[in-house]
DNA sequence: GGTGTGTAGGTTTTT
DNA sequence: CCTACACACC
């Protein structure tokens, strides 16, 4: 048990602590995860079976490389034989198994939310519904929301705050949507990510016996992340616990950031309340970061109220402080952070893999992956768009799941005409309309479509009946022969191999290598499969896709690449470097978030998050201006800038950072915001994008003293003339000559309207642009 | 009835 | 900028 030597005084106590209940109050960088994993080890090296033990942690990857570690102290097979994974994939497995119990086949169909939001758009349009008003996404978390809260449709629809809200905005309609999305779901025999949670709490309610079952399985409970855990997610672990107690629970709860999913925060905040006996233990050293890092990282999150008391400190180097980093665009911005990256690689002997690019939406990528493109910079995106979400993967899987779950409406909707076959809209929306009102699944519509009065035309029926018999060819392949064999099959009699071979662009060349990517997978996880079990089938494979991320797909540890993700996706990593962009008011915080101070503070514990996973050193970059839906708009600097103690910060890179509460302590406090830029955008002298060369990063970035400089110089209102009038003829620096449409607002925000002759209509903020009258 | 082209409209964050 | 839907043609 020397592994118990290498921990601190807290960190011990919690992992020799392994009966009753139990609360873990980690700080970031505290080592959490190592307390977790060596409990675990603890619990099975005295004795306690690892069959017993049930971690539910955070993403899949987490749970694999805990695994990994536990099985380095207690064996390769006791580690194999603990239950860990993610709530939806733990529990989805145990659905498979008592699935009838609930009227559900065990090879029931996970629905991802591109599949449920296309389901809602159907049923929204069937009952007359604008799909403009009943947007499909805002319908979807309304009922994500419902569903995480343990409301049915019936309690929904009784409910009268929900329905008072739903009034209000509108959209009176939505229990009803709620109520038919269901019974479809129900009836393609396919469940959301939320019914993995809500029906295991059905199950769990309704069958005492499964119940026990599971309560006398998972002897002890751990659950990582707890911060982050739902309504739905608390109740499970409340019944599971109730009968030994052996529940740990560990988070932190100024990492809390997943509201949006239902994530509830009092969970952690009011663990006490449920288990009055509970032993709570706080890890507060943090052995990630530097004191800068730890300290400022402090500063900002004290700033929230609601939270539990913790001091986080560190035994760290002071190290350097936070460097805040101006940029006039976001293409700069991301030139600026690939040429600091190309620096301090060369200086600090750095790896590639030892940075990581921190943004709060995905959409920011793409200026990032431009600069880094530009310097040859290796990097690895991770999020957005996941390999199964793409379309010509989805599309394949769809007969994958229509073969497994002949069931699945969806999947038949989604591919009876791809490839193209001639059976089209019309005949569709016949077909779905006689299966929902008859109440009859709509494959087997289509095996009997003779038999059924479908007003249908005989041509069509042809192709059906070819349709059907070619997916029942399937379906009696499948079932004997393995999931490669299968899946090979299926991707060339559908003709799709074929028909994305045929695209020579560049586009339909990678959707090629996808779908061929897919079926490496396949044939991998043939051969990788434990056969004694029996052949790996087409339904082994497919069942829990919807559950794997990206994350969990391609993590190749050895490859050396900078890595790009949102600040979400970077929770519980860490790095030595870290750039946080797109600092700007509007997209962090989100625009979305500067209403209510719940959210404000979720925006906050956020920013905490990605400072925390710097180890060595923390930039912050922001741009004043960037490109949204191809147009440039422009932004001011998050006010979360300010909340960072000064001693912390680095302002040597950035220009003035004005506020709307003018008397702070950043340098040059008035420069002038109000409209004195005598740069364009276009002219940045300091701009990379495009023109450095690898081999001559510039060290020469100061936007701070040229715009200093500049501005001293000229104390004239640099910016456009306030006498603009629309008619008249202006010159703009970077979109050329154009013609004053109107102008609109006032003071600060007031702005032009110009048609430019060649860059189309522009609005630009006149104490920005530089305007000149011709 | 199916297939191809224009133009609206849309960005938090994810299992 | 990119995707999804509406309209006009075959």
């Amino acid at each position: 048990m020397d592994y118990l030597d290498g921990l601190n005084q807290a960190q011990r106590e919690a992992v020799e602590h392994t009966e009753g209940p139990t609360m873990v109050l980690a700080g970031a960088g505290s080592g959490k995860t190592r307390v977790l994993t060596y409990r675990i080890a603890h619990i099975i090296n005295k004795g306690g079976s690892p069959f017993n033990i049930l971690a539910l942690t955070f993403t899949n990857k987490a749970a694999r490389e805990m695994k990994e570690r536990i099985g380095k102290i207690v064996g390769e097979s006791n580690a194999k034989s603990i239950w860990m994974g993610t709530f939806h994939s733990v529990f989805a497995r145990i659905l498979r198994t008592e699935a009838e119990k609930i009227g559900y086949p065990a090879n029931f169909t996970i629905y991802d939310s591109d599949d449920s939001k296309r389901l809602l758009k159907e049923i929204i349009k069937s009952q007359g519904l604008d799909d403009k008003v009943y947007k499909p996404s805002l319908v979807s978390n309304r009922i994500s929301a419902a569903k995480n809260n343990l409301l049915t449709p019936q309690a929904y629809q009784q409910n009268l705050t929900l329905a008072k809200e739903d009034q209000q905005s509108k959209k009176p309609m939505i229990g009803k949507i709620y109520e038919i999305y269901d019974k479809r779901l129900f009836k393609a025999g396919a469940m959301d990510f939320d019914d993995l949670l809500f029906k295991t709490n059905i199950l769990l309610r309704d069958f005492p016996e499964v119940l026990n079952k599971y309560q006398d399985k998972f002897r002890y409970l751990l659950v990582d992340e707890y911060q982050d855990t739902n309504f739905s997610q608390y109740i499970i672990i409340r019944a599971l616990a109730a009968k030994f107690e052996n529940i740990c629970v560990v988070g932190d709860d100024a990492q809390s950031i997943y509201s949006f999913r239902g994530a509830n925060i009092q969970n952690i905040l009011n663990f006490k309340n449920d288990y009055p006996d509970v032993a709570t233990f706080k890890l507060e050293q943090n052995y990630r970061s530097t004191k800068n890092i730890v300290k400022a990282a402090n500063s900002l999150i004290e700033k929230n109220k609601e939270q539990l008391k913790k001091d986080v400190w560190t035994d760290n180097d002071e190290g350097h402080r936070i460097k805040l980093m101006r940029a006039i665009t976001d293409n700069e911005e991301g030139g600026h952070v690939a040429n600091t990256i190309f620096q301090v690689k060369n200086n600090e002997q750095a790896h590639h893999k030892d940075f990581a690019i921190l943004y709060r939406t995905n959409a920011q990528s793409r200026a990032m992956e431009d600069a880094m493109r530009k310097l040859n910079l290796p990097y690895q995106i991770y999020g957005g768009l996941s390999f199964y979400q793409r379309k010509e993967i989805k599309d394949l899987l769809a007969y994958f799941r229509l073969v497994v779950n002949p069931q699945d409406d969806d999947a038949i909707k989604r591919i009876i005409n791809y490839p193209a076959r001639g059976i089209g809209k019309t005949s569709m929306d016949r077909l779905i309309l006689f299966s929902n009102e008859n109440d009859i699944p709509l494959w087997q519509v289509l095996c009997n479509i003779n038999q059924y009065p479908v007003q249908i035309g005989n041509a069509a029926k042809n192709k059906i009946v070819g349709f059907v018999e070619m997916v029942q060819s399937f379906i009696a392949i499948a079932e004997k022969k393995d999931a490669y064999e299968t899946g090979q099959l299926i991707a060339s009699t559908t003709t799709i191999l074929k028909e994305l071979y045929a695209d020579k662009s560049v586009e339909g060349l990678g959707r090629y290598e996808n779908v061929q990517e897919l079926l490496n997978s396949m044939k991998e996880f043939v051969e990788d499969a434990d056969q004694s079990q029996g052949i790996p089938k087409l339904a082994d494979y497919i069942l829990d896709i919807p559950l794997l991320t990206d994350q969990d797909e391609k993590d190749k540890e050895d490859s050396d690449k900078v890595t790009l993700m949102t600040i979400h996706a970077s929770k519980g990593l860490e790095f030595p470097y870290v750039f946080v962009v797109g600092m700007e008011e509007e997209l962090f915080p989100s625009q979305h978030a500067s209403q209510s101070q719940t959210e404000l503070e979720e925006e906050r514990r956020l920013f905490y998050v990605a400072i925390t996973r710097a180890e060595k050193q923390c930039y912050l970059t922001y741009s004043e201006s960037r490109y949204k839906w191809g147009n440039l708009t422009y932004s001011q600097p998050s006010r979360f800038l300010q909340e960072i103690d000064e001693q912390f910060l680095d302002l040597s890179g950035a220009a003035a950072v004005t506020s709307k509460t003018p008397n702070h302590r950043f340098p040059d406090p008035g420069s002038n915001w109000g409209g004195n830029q005598t740069r364009r955008p276009s002219s940045a002298g300091t701009s990379t994008t495009g023109t450095v060369k690898p081999t001559t990063p510039p060290s020469r970035f100061k936007p701070t003293s040229r715009l200093n400089a500049s501005n001293k110089g000229g104390s004239s209102t640099g910016g456009a003339p306030s006498n603009l009038a629309a008619g008249m003829r202006v010159e703009h620096g970077r979109f050329g000559n154009g013609t004053v449409l109107g102008i609109e607002g006032v003071g600060e925000n007031k702005k032009a309207i110009i048609e430019f002759d060649g860059a189309g209509k522009k609005q630009l903020l006149l104490r920005f642009a530089k305007l000149k009258v011709t």
